[in-house]
DNA sequence: CGAACGGTACGACATGGATCGAACATTGGG
DNA sequence: CCCAATGTTCGATCCATGTCGTACCGTTCG
């Protein structure tokens, strides 16, 4: 198997993409992937990212935001490469990778 | 003083937004009022709902969904009257409003 | 084969936040 | 003037979940 289970982008409510969202490590994940935009390990997001959280935990964020159909996995050998789901997301949610883009007012 | 301190919608976060929906009580309550389209009291939407909650929970959620930028209040003699702040909402994060009415596969 | 690597699964723990009840505040009416 | 109606504020409690550590698993390579 070269690919981790996901869920149809028509079957993840948006009830589970707002509490995927709500959490500020996550919500930065999807903000560097965004950046980033193409496939990704996830332990290098969070060299990027500056994030410092253990593997698990990391494992644990990826799982959620795959199950609220935001991002996919994909296996390559050794590890695991993870990507937004841009197109599908865009198609289902508009407006709402842009709305994350915008980081609000404090940018000093 | 007839109105209730409210941030402008360019001073929310979208951080605080999505903390704001990511609760099921908090997004019914912002699709219930979506619904109604105009002033409406809050214990009204209660009763509209079917969300069984105290007031005093009622009124933290009523809070936070204000500090977010989503909802204002509005004094009126001995009851405060609610309401979506409609177009600022949308002019600030576009989409966001008709997601939330995107109910998910779930309607049978 | 067996060791190293990258990630997952699981149990334990701590903390944030949702909830409630009671006390307080404000307004309107008898 | 006092009381009823409507919300807010404050403490306390409880639970979901973010976090970690360890054990485990699949893959690659010596």
């Amino acid at each position: 198997m070269t690919e981790v289970r996901e869920p149809a982008i028509d079957a993840v409510p948006i009830d589970a993409v707002l509490s995927a969202l709500a959490d500020p490590v996550r919500l930065t994940f999807v903000r560097a992937l965004d950046a980033a935009g193409d496939w990704t390990c996830g332990s290098d997001v969070l060299g990027n990212t500056g994030i410092a959280i253990g593997k698990s935990t990391l494992s644990h964020h990826i799982k959620v935001l795959r199950e609220a159909g935001l991002i996919r996995t994909r296996v390559d050998g050794i590890r695991r490469l993870v990507t937004l789901r841009y197109d599908e997301v865009e198609q289902r949610f508009p407006g709402l990778l842009a709305m994350l883009r915008e980081r609000g007012p404090a940018s000093p």
